[in-house]
DNA sequence: TTAATGACCTATC
DNA sequence: CGATAGGCCATTA
């Protein structure tokens, strides 16, 4: 059942506090770099809105997802920002400083 | 069962 | 280097 899915979940779940992840990085790190697609959709089931924390991945522009699953998108802005994640002003997460893994 | 779509990305020209 | 096109997995209808 949760074979795919719980990979992109355990991935997910590994992204540390005050730092996103894309699709395709996660979709990545789960061993299959061809899931970015499913990755949205596993975190659209998101069977575990708790400990899958969604708000922390985006999509590679750092643009969030507007059909979020914990009860709005302007939430998700406000748990990024306290977790300690930096806005532009065009509404995109600051990737550059906290995109993870930090590609350096 | 087949077909189409989708919280996307990568490769190539 | 920049832009364009296509493709992959899974799910749902």
């Amino acid at each position: 059942m949760a074979d795919t899915f719980d990979l992109i979940y355990e991935q997910v779940r590994k992204i540390p506090r005050g730092r996103v992840s894309t699709y395709g990085a996660v979709a990545a790190m789960a061993g299959n770099p061809r899931w970015p697609r499913v990755v949205g959709f596993a975190l659209h089931v998101n069977p575990e809105p708790g400990a899958i924390p969604c708000h922390r991945v985006v999509n590679r522009f750092g643009g969030l997802s507007e059909a979020f699953a914990f009860g709005g998108v302007n939430m998700q802005r406000i748990l990024l920002e306290e977790e300690g994640v930096t806005f532009l002003p065009d509404g995109r997460v600051d990737l550059s400083k906290h995109l993870w893994p930090d590609t350096k």
